[in-house]
DNA sequence: ATAGGGTTAG
């Protein structure tokens, strides 16, 4: 058009802008932004806010975002959405809720759309307060219940850990759309109510909704979830078969993750090495896991070297080959594998666990001693200790991945931040009172038969989010009914 | 006529 010379206008650069947001070309981006003073143009607000979401949805943009955002009079609630929702498509929650506290202090009435945002952040970070304290804002400023807020406020409570109420918010709805099924059979499934999430696919079926790929996946994953191998196999046909679906690498990946978790190892490197379309590395990494902790060492072994080979730069790879070494008790190639990885600069992420309590998150790492109660806290640790072995827990030791003797192993095992989070919880909170919490890897062995004696002895439920599903401990047993 | 939002295996 500028070729052309035709002068743009108030209409033309928010189209523009958005365009280049759509595509996340911040070069394009950028450049529109240049010609806009080149036309002497000021500025409205609509062309600042889109200028904001431009930015914020560009790889690399965040940062001239939130420049721009801090420049301009902001007497709306769009460019907070703009700028709220920017960080939550970044992952960077803590910021998109501080900012959103912000503009509580500042006067800006939020409407649906920052909700939306927001609770998006509340479902990132697993805070259920924080999730019902955004709910309470949306009654109170009795704002408008798209359908679009109630998929929002399905997916944060199911992923924050009530799950029921998810359902029953799911209930009232009198228009849902596929999302909204999406998102509740999603839910189900994470909480291994697999029974569950199938007979509401199947309600949703009759219902006349057109089921999409999406909803398969969140199927599948139950089906997976809740150890429904053959149901698993029959709904990846029917989804051809009935309903014209092609399945996508992540169907395909669904169905890796289910064989394996049943323990159908054999049978799950079969399917890859038949799949119609090349694994990514994902599968790969599921299947290697899966290696492990079905102990076909061997196997595990050769697919990893063979992955990092094909992908040298992803520090989990190295993870999952020294963790192969560890169960093997290959000690000095799990040394050489972390050294290659020290050589490359790469650390492993650290598992942490996180606790909402009184309108503050916490979060700890394994060995954590920053928190000021780290001394009570390690002192309450050991307490526990004592209690669960009295109760008949032994310390899964050979989960250590470290060759130190057994009692460092024993502290090693005490020190994992999810155990420092669950004895700063019991300090924290009444008798009695349920405790949730939040990891950001997967639950290990030791982790997950602690906390079934620590829900037996000091009579809590406890509800544990991983990076995969939940875990609702209760009298010392699990819903995952050890599976998972 | 112009701005911001939802579900997706590990």
């Amino acid at each position: 058009m500028l070729e052309c010379q035709v002068l743009p206008n108030n209409f033309t650069f928010p189209f523009v802008l958005k365009a280049c947001a759509g595509i996340g070309d911040l070069n394009l981006g950028k450049s529109v932004h240049g010609s806009l003073f080149k036309f002497g143009f000021d500025g409205n607000n609509h062309v600042l806010n889109t200028l904001v979401h431009m930015y914020c949805s560009c790889k690399g943009g965040i940062e001239i975002g939130r420049k721009l955002f801090d420049e301009m009079t902001k007497n709306d609630s769009v460019p907070w959405s703009a700028m709220i929702g920017g960080y939550v498509r970044l992952g960077r929650s803590n910021d998109a809720v501080d900012l959103f506290r912000q503009m509580q202090i500042q006067g800006v009435c939020p409407d649906e759309i920052t909700m939306v945002a927001v609770l998006c952040a509340c479902t990132d970070l697993g805070a259920l307060e924080l999730g019902r304290w955004v709910e309470s804002l949306i009654e109170k400023r009795k704002l408008n219940k798209s359908v679009e807020l109630n998929n929002a406020l399905i997916d944060m409570f199911a992923k924050c850990g009530d799950v029921d109420k998810a359902l029953k918010l799911f209930r009232t709805m009198n228009e849902r759309s596929i999302v909204s099924w999406t998102s509740v059979i999603v839910g189900l499934a994470m909480h291994g109510r697999g029974l569950q999430a199938v007979s509401l696919f199947q309600e949703m079926i009759r219902d006349g909704v057109e089921p999409d790929g999406v909803v398969f996946i969140g199927l599948l994953s139950a089906c997976s979830h809740s150890g429904f191998v053959e149901k698993g196999k029959e709904y990846f046909d029917l989804m051809r078969k009935e309903f014209a679906i092609l399945p996508k690498i992540e169907h395909y990946g669904c169905m890796v993750d289910m064989l394996c978790r049943a323990g159908h190892v054999r049978e799950a490197v079969e399917f890859v090495q038949n799949m119609p379309i090349e694994p990514n590395s994902i599968i790969w990494r599921t299947l290697i896991n899966a290696c492990r902790t079905h102990s076909e060492l061997k196997l595990g072994e050769n697919l990893a070297k063979q992955l990092i080979q094909n992908e040298p730069t992803l520090e989990a790879n190295y993870v999952l080959l020294s963790n192969i070494y560890a169960k093997m008790s290959h000690w000095e190639e799990k040394t050489k594998t972390r050294e290659v990885m020290d050589k490359k600069g790469m650390r492993k992420i650290p598992g942490s666990t996180m606790i909402e309590l009184n309108n503050k998150i916490y979060r700890f790492v394994a060995g954590d001693m920053s928190h000021n109660q780290f001394k009570e806290i390690f002192e309450m640790v050991d307490a526990m200790g004592r209690e669960m072995k009295r109760a008949g827990y032994v310390p899964s030791t050979s989960e250590v991945m470290l060759d130190i003797d057994e009692e460092d192993k024993e502290d090693n095992l005490n020190r994992h931040s999810e155990k420092l989070a669950i004895a700063f919880a019991l300090m924290n909170t009444p008798p009695g009172t349920p405790i949730r919490i939040v990891k950001n890897l997967r639950v290990c062995n030791d982790c997950h038969s602690a906390t079934k004696f620590i829900s037996k002895i000091y009579n809590r439920e406890i509800i544990a989010r991983d990076r995969s599903r939940f875990h609702h401990f209760k009298d010392g047993l699990c819903s995952c009914k050890d599976f998972w």
